[in-house]
DNA sequence: CCAGACGTTGTT
DNA sequence: GTCTGG
DNA sequence: CCAGACGTTGTT
DNA sequence: GTCTGG
């Protein structure tokens, strides 16, 4: 799951819908970070894009400081391992199992060290599998109270991870990885696993500050989807395969609405998921039926 | 002791 | 089949 | 996540 | 780096 995401808004905007409470009880959009790897929107990004990321600044190994608790800072999706020196491989991750993070050795020096972020998003994608057949529908998901316009209101989704900082020859570089959980009963037809989304500024921060709230009771906190509201559910719509499957095609027309290829997709799944919805031909898979 | 792994995804 | 690159 | 490569020789 | 397996 969560193999490709869109983030089409700028930088300024991006901060501005990313206001925290701070410890002094104000509201601040946060400040921007740079380094050498640089955010561009992104209509279809796979790993290894650069994207934008909210992160407390006390854990980043800066030379400064930024001016605000909170800041936006560049990084790559695909986490690089903090073990690993100057040329990485390609050995990275940009999903991490919730079920695994506190007995791995990848994740456990992350989460050690506070390095906690989110990760900004427009939305993401998701290719539906039907088991037997080999086909893929691939939909994109996102929160956008007043469908898919992409022109106006967007709502982001911030999606909980962790990162580590890793030497790349002489500079450093930043990258993050997404924590992934078993679907929701709501979201289970389209897929087994989702990532973990944070809603209120409650649920960023409580992952966030890891200086006052420790690894294991933020892991805790964090939120399950199906207790979310219903005004942070999620919306979707079928998307066009040709233009998505393929990551280099970064244009606006991979997210627009499109006709599902098989006449049952279209008529069961292109409008907006029902809270408690089930498709009963495709529960979550299994590693190994029981039976 | 040293060597080698360290991850997710999909999927039946 | 499996790895790499986007 | 999907798409595309998966190789050697000789050498400007 | 740190844990597991040999």
């Amino acid at each position: 799951m969560c193999g490709r995401l869109a983030c089409t808004l700028n930088p300024d905007e991006i901060s501005a819908k990313c206001e925290y409470m701070s410890s002094k009880e104000k509201l601040e959009k946060p400040e921007w970070i740079h380094n050498d790897q640089e955010y561009k929107p992104v209509f279809n990004g796979p790993p290894t894009t650069v994207v934008a990321v909210l992160s407390s600044n006390k854990n980043l190994k800066l030379d400064k400081t930024s001016s605000t608790e909170f800041c936006l800072i560049p990084m790559r999706w695909g986490m690089l391992p903090s073990f690993k020196t100057e040329a990485t491989g390609n050995f990275h991750t940009h999903n991490a199992r919730i079920e695994n993070i506190l007995k791995s050795n990848l994740y456990k020096p992350s989460l050690m060290s506070g390095k906690r972020c989110v990760i900004i998003t427009e939305g993401y994608y998701e290719w539906q599998t039907t088991p037997g057949e080999n086909l893929k529908q691939p939909f994109f998901l996102y929160q956008n109270p007043d469908g898919p316009k992409f022109e106006s209101k967007k709502n982001l989704i911030k999606l909980a991870g962790l990162f580590n900082i890793s030497k790349d020859g002489d500079s450093v570089k930043y990258s993050c990885t997404v924590l992934t959980r078993e679907a929701d009963s709501s979201m289970a037809w389209m897929h087994y696993r989702m990532p973990v989304i944070l809603n209120t500024r409650e649920e960023v921060n409580n992952w966030l500050n890891y200086e006052e709230i420790e690894y294991k009771e933020a892991i805790d906190r964090l939120p399950k989807y199906e207790d979310c509201k219903k005004e942070f559910r999620l919306k979707h719509h079928a998307v066009n395969k040709t233009f998505v499957n393929n990551s280099s095609c970064n244009e606006a027309k991979c997210m627009q609405p499109a006709a599902a290829k098989y006449a049952y997709l279209s008529t069961l799944h292109d409008t907006n998921i029902q809270v408690g919805y089930t498709y009963s031909c495709l529960q979550p898979f299994h590693f190994r039926p029981i039976s």
